[in-house]
DNA sequence: GCAACGAACAAAACCGGTTTTGCTCGAATC
DNA sequence: GATTCGAGCAAAACCGGTTTTGTTCGTTGC
């Protein structure tokens, strides 16, 4: 099957080809009844422009890029870029999707090198993170997920941690724990300080944060070995709260009886276990909608305020609950 | 940063820059003193090619396209994608993405019409998938997941069945069960019947198949609540698994004791719940490289055969084990 | 009645590559 | 010594759009 031009159709229409691009385009120059015939033409053929002409001398690349550093299937990851996806689908613009564990700073660079987007979209940022630097240095339009020197979307740490650490007080805890993912993240260096403000504010006994880095299912072996034990844990990731619920499991702790487990984001997975788990809910889908919405602002040359997602709220299920001493 | 085009390069060198281009792509035609002085001048410019351009004038997009229907995440797409992307990120092949829930076909309609992608590769092939005909009638090169009528690369689900059934018989299950996604994809179709297979030549006293849709829990639930009960579960994903897991423990089931549950699929969350899950280990990285390879033999011109990956293997763990009466 | 102007369109340049064609010149052939 | 021939390169066409520049012609103003 071939496909029609727009020099196809100013063959057809008896005109210039030039006069095609305007009337398609909806530019002044053409009549009104030469636009319809060009426009009956166009249709006729069922012309659709092509993508790589126009972003050849448009100068832009109708994509947008995302680089992902871990292979490890993040579930929550996908959910995300649907929410990237339901920006940018709609207007045609692409998702070039690469994964780079170690090669991130030469992705970025090839990209841009090869106008292969307009921009991206940066995950997972960590605390002096090197592809800011580059992205900055490169002028390549980015939206970090997570504070940055760049425009970007965050998470609402205080009220998901105050929400949390809250729900937990109310029930009468006092030693609580909490779990997250490396400690270079920005989201982490976040999280764990507006849980110890958190735990501050509610003058919480204990409140201990440890890494899920390298082994979660040790840290939490770790966390539940100390005597006294605490009796709640904040788990930042759903995987990382099945994962302690295995590990309770395992060691005869009844949940939530003697420990009560909190998973820091809502998912399918949080329904599956017995009892299910109670989690703070971000909707990240809107996130990665709102993150793909700021860089559609980037890139319509306005600069976005960075922005804030949340608030977060709570969905109490089986796997919190008073402690029983 | 203004980015150095083969004219840069020309104009530096002396040369035409069609020139520039021959000793660029290692073309003859070029003194070997010239084609230095060229790559010389290239280096030092730091001159890489325009993916846009050298798409317009070799007709090739230099991108594959991924769409995909579900907007749950499914964390085992994701280690396919990441299979993809194994092999067409070092060729500098793009991986596009979309999600289009019901607008598949105006997808892979649009990509064609804007010459956007190269090739497609298709996930969770149906039976009579409308998408097989539109590809095969637009001519867009495209690989399947799943046998078709198409290019494809598909799992042995024999050998998987076999290996689950044979495991299970071997323990002394006599009364098994499967749950499997919507029977409406060819992978289900094809594990039902491999599934059946192996519990007839192992001699199972009963093999029953449900679908995990609408809702797995409640399939679970039936199942369970049949008299007299399957003593062995096999589970298509792993989220289906610790999902029955979950209503085991809801039920008051003891896993392995009363059911032994198998997930057909592995991952890490098969290591989260305790006991852990016993799994059918499906490379999912590796298979969906394999993919990634057939599209690429396509798009190179050949008509590469349609594969089996596999086999399978089995994953002891301890959510499997001799059914208590 | 003639210059000035603007609408409507054609023609051409451009984006940054690839590919075809054409030209020049030195070496080999007869 | 005139004729091929081919190596090495320049020039131009091309891919399919967008954008700038030119051209024609009817209308308006003085």
């Amino acid at each position: 099957m071939r496909r029609p031009t727009i020099h196809d159709i100013a063959r057809r229409a008896g005109v210039a080809k030039s006069t095609v691009s305007f009337a398609l385009n909806g530019q002044p120059g053409v009549s009104e009844s030469t636009r319809r015939r060009i426009l009956g033409v166009a249709d006729e053929l069922g012309w659709r422009p092509s993508s790589v002409a126009r972003s050849l001398s448009s100068a832009q690349a109708g994509a947008v890029g995302l680089v992902l550093a871990c292979e490890t299937a993040d579930p929550a990851l996908m959910r995300l870029v649907a929410g990237f996806e339901s920006v940018f689908g709609p207007r045609e613009v692409g998702l070039l999707l690469q994964f780079a564990p170690r090669t991130e700073l030469a992705v970025y660079h090839s990209w841009w090198h090869q106008r292969r987007v307009d921009g991206v979209l940066v995950v997972d940022v960590r605390v002096s993170d090197p592809r800011i630097a580059l992205l900055g240095e490169l002028g390549l339009p980015a939206v970090t997920l997570g504070r940055s020197a760049l425009p970007s979307v965050s998470l609402d740490a205080e009220t998901a941690m105050r929400t949390a650490v809250g729900h937990l007080a109310r029930l009468g805890h006092r030693r609580i724990a909490r779990i997250g993912r490396s400690p270079e993240l920005v989201h982490t260096a976040e999280h764990t300080a507006a849980f110890l403000d958190a735990a501050r504010a509610m003058a919480m006994e204990s409140a201990v944060c440890v890494t899920a880095e390298p082994d979660a299912a040790e840290a939490v072996r770790r966390l539940l070995a100390a005597r006294p034990r605490p009796t709640a844990l904040v788990c930042d990731t759903d995987v990382m709260a099945l994962g302690a619920l295995g590990v309770a499991a395992q060691l005869g702790i009844r949940v939530p009886g003697e420990l009560s487990v909190l998973a820091g984001e809502d998912s399918p997975l949080c329904l599956l276990p017995h009892p299910a788990l109670t989690a703070v809910r971000v909707d990240l889908h809107s996130y990665g909608a709102a993150a793909a919405e700021t860089l559609r602002c980037l890139l319509a040359g306005d600069r976005p305020p960075d922005r804030t997602f949340g608030p977060p709220c709570l969905v109490e299920r089986g796997s919190t609950g008073p402690p029983v001493s």
